[in-house]
DNA sequence: TATGAATGAGCCTTCATTCAT
DNA sequence: AATGAATGAAGGCTCATTCAT
């Protein structure tokens, strides 16, 4: 299928490297196929990206099967590895992370759609485990940073496995080894969040009366 | 200069949308003229990365004026507004950053240097500050998982600043919310870490004795 | 056709000189027609050779006419004579032989395929005659000498026509000169061979008992 | 030097190949030298060959010793060795004659010199032996067509080497091989030459009466 | 509807030549 | 007198696209 050979040429070459003879080929179709259904190599690009909306997910949905009412903390940890396993999974429509990947240094108007209909949902989804776990009535912006803070820890696998790779060679990704990240990364972040809970309610209970010596300090700091 | 164009091109349009024309022409240069000083047009992007190896660096040094022998806390928060300062400075030669994400998605030989010259000190450099962090005797690993996950915090800003900024359109980048992310990173790690510390310390404790409860838990969730 | 337009560029400029632009315009062909076509221009060069192997041939059989059975003589007549008119012949495929000229100068791996496919019967035609011609049991390296020294005096008029005509502006090559410079070569050839067979004879007569005079004088002579 | 680089350049890969910077690096020269010596490329190339005229008959003199008054036979066995030993001379200025051969392909203005100055007086060296060698009055086209035979027979072995070593790549061309060669064509060439003589004199003698029937007989042939 | 032969714009690279020193 | 850095025209080749079938 056209859109499936191209999913995998785009991701292994990139946009300028992947040739339209090269997506022919591989779909067992024609040299004018692409012209011909699509109209030109971009727009080919932008159904790829359009078609493999959603599919990553049906594999490895958000909650991993626990259920919507568990704690906050087996949710989180189920989102982690959700999402590490997506990164992990090198099966056949993995070059899907890498068409996002390239749309972060190249963004197409492919990527607003891509934002909205799925990286949205999954913010929502994860600012509601990031909420219920800091607590009382957080401020969207704790919540907002919490939540990029956890999914950064995933995304980093992700991103700068090449640069991992050159520095700990002995650093294997075996799904035991996925499952330890996980581990660390939940709780590197319920200790975290915790924590963040902890000042906020501080904050809160303060604001009435003056700003902290702490956010003081930390306000000359950053000046 | 034929290396600022070509930086600036390669990191716009990637190496190979980068036409040695348009190198030349924003150099000023004649059209042989990337051929003639470098040979071709990869021995000039192995230059262009080569000769900004440290280049940002000595604008915003890790430790960002903060003494080797300051607390750990303070170097850990010098090395995150360092980090976010680089990644967030889009002078002339901002570009820098975008190469280096070109090299995440295609790696070229040109990132094993990189990595060995500039990526590897900052790692050790970080990893000094969360041994400190963590107290006794920290196991390479656990360094490790922690110093990932601070400087996955800071990179995400890097990475998915298109998302971010299409899903929150309000979130705005100025020096100020610098500050404030640093701010966020620096907490949210600082807690994290002495978390880590205080089960790592736990951990040595009770090795002698029995697997821990919690860790024969984590052993559970990971199969 | 491409293949005739490469071959004139190519025996007129020489492989260097030759570009592609050139052909394809002679052809009427688009510029990319030679890459699509063959792959690239030495595919096409060699193409060219290969596909006129024969076609001289078939217009100038080796034996013109004569039937095998008929006298050594006739037949080596009818060699030399097939031979000429192939060199003066200035039809449209003329221009093989300078290609072949331009192999000789430079050879590149198309020369061995000639070699095997077309020169090689061509020795091995000449040296039946020659063989027949000097009777007896002539040893290989007679006959090849034999057979070099006729067909150089053919060649001659091909490789060195330039010389000839400025040395001896008068002489033309009309086809009645042709046939006069076959009959020259001819007859030269036919006697001279003739007095190599006697002399054979005499040293296979004389092998049996001492070295003859003459072979110790030629011996003698070679120092 | 300039001329010498240039010529041993030219010779090797010929004159469209070579490059002015390889010359000149052989040189040990600036790559603005030939343009600045000679003008161009082209008066170079020309420079080359004027300079080199009479350059290897000084090595081989055309009667390699023997004396002007000797026997016509003991002259040609000089002559021919003599050419010979040129042709298979594998020393320093040995592209010599590679230059010339490419003259053959593509004359240029150079060759119009090199006829007069070079070819012509060893045209008129051996024409002088032929014509001794043939006795009597013998006419200019008889001298003229023996001598391309016997000249021929020699420079067969400077054109078509590739040839004959791909034919037979047992045939060495070491010092004793070069004497069996000069051994074989002037043995052969005095035979058909002597024969020659013969019909000549006797042509001579019944000019008065009747065309012959052999002379008959080749015109008929040739139609 | 689908093909694939053919197109031509544009790419990187080479190389003789120039020109300021 | 000689240099060598820089030039720019032109080469081979790639590849998305077209068009007759």
């Amino acid at each position: 299928m056209l859109i499936e050979a191209g999913g995998a040429v785009f991701a292994e070459v990139g946009f300028h490297n992947a040739t339209v003879r090269e997506i022919c080929r591989r779909a067992g179709a024609n040299i004018a196929a692409v012209n011909y259904h699509f109209g030109d190599k971009d727009a080919l690009y932008r159904e790829v990206l359009a078609y493999y909306q959603g599919r990553a997910l049906q594999k490895y949905p958000l909650d991993l099967g626990v259920r919507p009412g568990a704690p906050a903390t087996e949710r989180l940890r189920a989102f982690v590895r959700s999402f590490l396993l997506r990164i992990f999974d090198h099966s056949s429509d993995a070059w899907h992370g890498k068409l996002i990947s390239r749309e972060m240094i190249d963004p197409t108007s492919a990527l607003d759609a891509i934002v909205v209909e799925r990286i949205r949902p999954q913010a929502q989804h994860l600012g509601g485990i990031v909420r219920e776990l800091l607590g009382g009535e957080p401020d969207v912006e704790t919540v907002r940073l919490c939540s990029f803070s956890v999914v950064s820890q995933c995304l980093f696998y992700h991103h700068c496995q090449p640069v991992v790779c050159r520095l700990f060679p002995e650093q294997k990704f075996s799904p035991e080894q996925v499952e330890k990240l996980a581990d660390h990364i939940t709780s590197f972040s319920l200790a975290a969040i915790k924590a963040c809970s902890r000042r906020g309610n501080e904050a809160d209970a303060k604001r009435a009366t003056t700003p902290s010596a702490s956010s003081r300090r930390r306000l000359r700091a950053s000046r």
